[in-house]
DNA sequence: TATTCGAGTTAGCATGGCCTAACCCGTTCG
DNA sequence: CGAACGGGTTAGGCCATGCTAACTCGAATA
């Protein structure tokens, strides 16, 4: 049964659809167990949330209870992940917020901003590529190979690579982004694997200074061989 | 029974509020049938919402069953005032966003907006004292004899009166609105009173130009004199 | 005076979102 | 092999918001 898209979602509807559509874009496995972390909730309401966006048509579970997002559903996240994205930009720019702080901003305003709006924003900003984490913006995402890109924690001693984004749970991590924002490990920078320690700490440099990272950290930044 | 304000409120609970205030401020009765036609909700919805709000000490009710905001209530409702009408001059300035539109999507806005951002909107605008459509904007506004103010419609053949503001309903009627905008009946302007007609309508000049408003436009005006 | 009208309430119901407690079901591990 | 563990569901609640239908009540009006 296909369903008229007439009611405007929710916010818990948009709150899942954007974050099962994150999870895809990290690739990691979309089940009840992991949204409910992610969302911090309890299972049932899980259980219950996904059955209402199956009965919508946003999404379909197969029989291993893996989440996929329908064509529709994958529209909805992926304008939600567009207005989030722009939404930081135009704080920082416009109001001189914190790289560190927007995000949580957004995670409010994106349930408000209207298409017009969106599109206002991002016209005003030059359409740019990514979020301000270096995240990249549907709509205005060039076709780049996203193969390219590899976690920090794979690389080896001796590379030099440039920062391309944070993963999606970094974003998510408040105290997180504030560490990187103090050692601008961001978007754009570029540095040098030293060594790799046995615990799995990288020793990096980077404007010639000598950064120390742990493994959680570098499992969440997302570079390219430069 | 005082209640921990803990939780934040719902956009509900702003709503009410909101327009509570907002009717106080043009002296309108604020009862539940007026609240049920502003909000577009059934009168019995209302009436189980404001059990609610007078549960949660946000407002009282007078054995007249008429409503008042407790000083709690207020306080929220000024802030929401604020964010409100910060917001509509951020739209317009940082976005160019059309006099006509900016309300409908601050009425989204208000309720996501944090108080810090708020804050840094006011200090990039340089903190207004009033919304584009000259409501005071709660914590900018200077002490003004708010008493000089009366609306279009009292005014007399021959006087010269400045438009200071709308009337707080105006800014929920998109096409009137937009007459105000495209006959630039707008804050700060001022006009001639020519004459009234039999019916009510006014004669204006404004610029040069002769322009008429029926009733229903004047007593949506508030003019000092000029 | 009898009726109508405006305003409000009561009763009853639905939906979205949340929760805990309890239980089921494989897989893995001691 | 049996228990622990991870993941999920069922059952049973709760609250905020909304609605309609039906009733009350007082004031105004024909």
């Amino acid at each position: 049964m296909a369903e008229l898209r007439l009611m405007p979602l929710t916010s818990t509807t948009e709150d899942y659809l954007l974050a099962i559509y994150g999870m895809r874009a990290e690739a990691e496995p979309v089940i009840n167990a992991r949204l409910a972390e992610r969302l911090h909730v309890a299972a049932p309401t899980v259980s219950a949330t996904l059955d209402r966006l199956t009965r919508d048509g946003h999404i379909w579970i197969n029989e291993r209870r893996q989440v996929y997002l329908t064509l529709g559903g994958e529209r909805v996240a992926e304008r939600l992940a567009r207005r989030h994205r722009l939404i930081e930009h135009w704080l920082i720019r416009t109001l001189g917020m914190g790289w560190a702080e927007v995000h949580e901003e957004a995670d409010r305003l994106e349930h408000s901003v209207s298409e017009e709006l969106t599109e206002r924003i991002s016209e005003s900003l030059g359409h740019p590529a990514t979020c301000p984490h270096g995240l990249p913006i549907p709509g205005n995402y060039p076709e780049t190979d996203v193969a390219q890109f590899f976690s920090l924690s794979q690389a080896e001693p001796g590379q030099v690579v440039r920062i391309v984004r944070l993963s999606e749970p970094a974003e998510d991590d408040g105290e997180l982004l504030r560490y990187f924002e103090e050692k601008q490990l961001v978007p754009g920078h570029i540095m040098t694997v030293r060594e790799i320690t046995p615990s799995g700490s990288m020793v990096l440099l980077l404007d010639g200074e000598t950064v120390v990272v742990d493994e959680r950290v570098a499992t969440n930044l997302w570079v390219m061989a430069a």
